[in-house]
DNA sequence: CAACTGTTATATAAGTATTATAACAGTTAT
DNA sequence: ATAACTGTTATAATACTTATATAACAGTTG
């Protein structure tokens, strides 16, 4: 499974399990129309609680991120782009805003951080 | 006061706390050296509890970030440089894959976010 | 000494995260 | 049809986090 829990991650399960399911759509390992393991399953093989999984499920399907119906499995939707709006635009400068300043304090200097996201955009396309 | 707590901003007040110290200090409103409002001043202007306050306190003092002395108030530290290691950018990167992501699955497009990383990095030299 | 600081201690309450069990309701394949 | 899979709902218990409330203690400053 191309899933794993940290324990030294501080963060809560179900947003390590976002945030993966997340990743691998960003690799191309997931695509649109692709199944996700079911609850159980995944639980099981994470060693976690059913309800757990299903929160991650949950917020991601409220995020239109995928889709869930009763007795299938839940599947990677195709992403409408109405969701590309100023508000959502503010949302995430905000957060690149908040990062950049953590980034600063930690001693990071200007350069080093535009390296950073260059070399990650970069690999967008070969990945 | 230049703080202010958000009603509509869901995470807990004490990060909101942390966040806007930190904000202002890249800003360069705070400066090595600075005072801090005690902790009961600023959590009677925010309406707060002083607990609230002393946790955001507490946390930003063990990012090295302010000094607290007994009887005295906090101060902006001066911050040493050796927190740039290489498990810093570590963890800097990977804060900044999963914005990315984020972004990309929000329907921006590569451009857009670079457009809103370098803009940001422009405003540090004008602030 | 008085009035400010941070610190420690207790207690309470609300919210979040996680686990556990069990039953119910659709889907899929035998 | 039925067995074995899916997601869904319900209920409960536990642990952790967040926030408040009060009070006392300890160092600093005027």
């Amino acid at each position: 499974m191309w899933l794993s829990i940290d324990e030294r991650d501080t963060r809560p399960l179900y947003l390590q399990i976002i945030n993966q399911i997340k990743e691998q759509m960003r690799k191309g390992v997931l695509k649109p129309g692709d199944e996700l393991p079911s609850v159980r399953e995944l639980a099981d093989s994470l060693g976690i609680n059913m309800h757990t999984v299903r929160s991650a499920y949950l917020k991601l399907r409220d995020q239109e991120i995928i889709n869930l119906r009763l007795g299938r499995r839940a599947t990677i939707a195709r992403l409408q782009q109405p969701r590309n709006t100023p508000g959502v635009q503010a949302d995430i400068a905000a957060r690149f805003e908040e990062l950049i300043t953590d980034a600063l304090l930690m001693g990071l200097s200007p350069e080093e951080i535009k390296k950073i996201v260059n070399l990650q955009m970069e690999h967008l396309k070969t990945v």
